[in-house]
DNA sequence: TAATATCGTACTGACGCAGTGCTGTATCGC
DNA sequence: GCGATACAGCACTGCGTCAGTACGATATTA
């Protein structure tokens, strides 16, 4: 578990276009929408958060949309999900708001919450959007070390899904037509894959 | 977000209970109900599940009740997190199950999600039960590393609640009446304080 | 045999997520 | 000014999961 949304799913594969493309380039919704296969009913949606949060600037009327607010390199992954759902927060007290909590000091377990709830955060925030946009090479900029990074246990099984589904932003139009019938036109899956 | 599920912080704070008490002594669903302020049934439901992966052994009939599996040291909290809410994936294609993602080797960012999961399941695995009995010391035996943790952003903040704040299960009983009407008798808190 | 306590499963209400639709408003080009 | 375009904001609808409850079955002890 511990699943993210669809929502930032779907919002970090929209990022990841925009930093694809020149900087300052304007996407449309319309535009975004046809390259990811998503319905455009979300993307709107989420670019609009992505807005409201100073991710991206918008451009209304003719020739408007969407275009990054700040480079690739400056925009981290906890900026994105802080966006799209809220603070990272595994448990209601690793929080930010002051406690109704009178128990606070004396409660053993909450520190240890806050301390994986800080692993979780310095993850994301060691991963730019612009490492998001190419496969992980085998050194990056992430602040989390790890003693020894064991990818072959998770990347050898593969993954699945829980819905429709379909191929990356990249190959998305003439990969669709290989997959099974689709119940919806989702066209990308959870993890962006 | 990233939001446990409060069985899964309910499971945490039972399980400390053991932990706390010597080495296989049995505990019935309706003492630990009534030292932790917790409904019965969410208890039981909990134990239950707790029992059938294998972290405690359960005795039925008279005298019956549950016990520690294993040693507190030797039960981490990706062991229970797994028990109480299955295997941690960010994102679908995270997870274990060989995908029907055929676009998995070209996909940008999958790659990337592994790694977060990693971070996660090992900042879980490296915390165990024992460890959760008593507050963060300077040291402890967490294998994920980080260049510094700044714990004060985030605890320096204190916390907050969903729902019906209560005491920890150390002082339940005496200090619930200090705290406002509550709407059922629902007594711990997330993230167990 | 009765009491106790777990086991398994089914059920219900509440809530959040995924996704859609509509009205309003700003901008551009004619 | 006017119409087309595209974002802004909000409200709404299924649907699935979570939180919590209930009950009959089974195992154990005295």
């Amino acid at each position: 578990m511990f699943r993210m949304t669809k929502q930032t799913d779907y919002g970090i594969v929209l990022l990841t276009r925009f930093a694809s493309a020149p900087m300052g380039q304007v996407h449309t919704a319309r535009d975004l929408s046809e390259e990811t296969l998503l319905p455009l009913p979300m993307v709107s949606k989420i670019l609009k958060v992505l807005g409201r949060y100073g991710l991206l600037v918008s451009h209304r009327g003719v020739k408007g949309g969407y275009s990054l607010a700040r480079r690739p390199e400056q925009i981290t992954m906890i900026d994105i999900v802080g966006a799209l759902e809220g603070p990272v927060a595994i448990t209601e007290c690793s929080l930010e708001r002051p406690g109704a909590c009178t128990q606070e000091p004396l409660c053993p377990v909450r520190t240890h919450w806050q301390r994986i709830n800080q692993v979780v955060r310095d993850a994301l925030a060691g991963l730019t959007l612009a490492e998001m946009t190419q496969p992980l090479p085998a050194s990056h900029g992430t602040r989390v070390m790890l003693e020894t990074v064991e990818l072959s246990s998770a990347a050898a099984r593969g993954n699945g899904h829980g819905h429709t589904p379909a191929p990356s932003s990249e190959l998305a139009p003439a990969a669709l037509a290989t997959l099974p019938a689709s119940p919806s036109p989702v066209a990308l899956l959870n993890g962006g894959c």
